[in-house]
DNA sequence: AAAAATGGATTACAAGTGTAGTCTTAAATT
DNA sequence: AATTTAAGACTACACTTGTAATCCATTTTT
């Protein structure tokens, strides 16, 4: 799989938004929660390119980004990667663990178990 | 937060399976699934040393070491961290997630069941 | 006692990462 | 037309990380 840093996925993340993209439109996405200079995103997205995570096509003198990968898949086998890594592979202690420290909202809840019910719809 | 590189948190977690423990302890816990050089699993100790994630006693020459954070704490810390960069903090998407990749087990969803169960018995 | 093994300290070194700055060229502005 | 600006390419540079090797001083072994 591709391996992207973190500040790689902001800037995916970015984009993920929605695209294809331009870098200006890019940068000013991430201005919000980001104090990036801009040179700092060009070379970002620069090495997404290279790592093959993002293509582009030219438009004049600019490129339009588009992601050649889809963050519900990234995200996914990073989830899988991190359950794997922290908790051998299974998922309720790390639910558990958020219980423990109060992390979870009546509404986690609420959503958790429609995940639950969903899946078990999906067994029949 | 102590920030730990993969290849630290695998020494840590070494430890935390049974301490106080001596290098060679160590290293021949990691023998089974790593094939670090014993020099490799030296200079990780001593990273580890120096970013503050472990103790250690002298006993003659050798060097006892001890956690100076806890497993539970250290992974609850890491997984809110991995939740809010990929899910906006929200932990039924990686779930959900989990599900629809149908890497979700029967027993996977017992134990979650019972995880909000008790969540829910707490609340009262 | 001499030699070998072992413990930790120090050094090494390439690849990856965060964070830009400089260079070149073309487009926009004056 | 001359100047400024903007786009991307290339360069920079310190810090982290993975992965040891070397050095030095004790223990152990022979």
């Amino acid at each position: 799989m591709i391996e992207l840093s973190k500040a790689e996925f902001e800037v995916l993340d970015a984009l993920w938004v929605s695209y294809p993209a331009n870098a200006s439109q890019i940068i000013e996405r991430l201005s919000d929660d980001q104090q990036w200079h801009e040179k700092t995103i060009k070379t970002l997205l620069g090495r997404l390119v290279k790592k093959g995570a993002l293509s582009f096509e030219k438009d004049g003198r600019q490129y339009i980004y588009t992601p050649c990968i889809n963050r519900a898949d990234y995200t996914q086998k990073e989830s899988q990667n991190f359950i794997e890594r922290f908790f051998s592979g299974r998922i309720a202690p790390l639910v558990s663990g958020f219980a423990k420290s109060e992390k979870l909202s009546q509404q986690d809840i609420n959503e958790l178990k429609k995940v639950i019910d969903d899946w078990e719809k999906n067994q029949k």
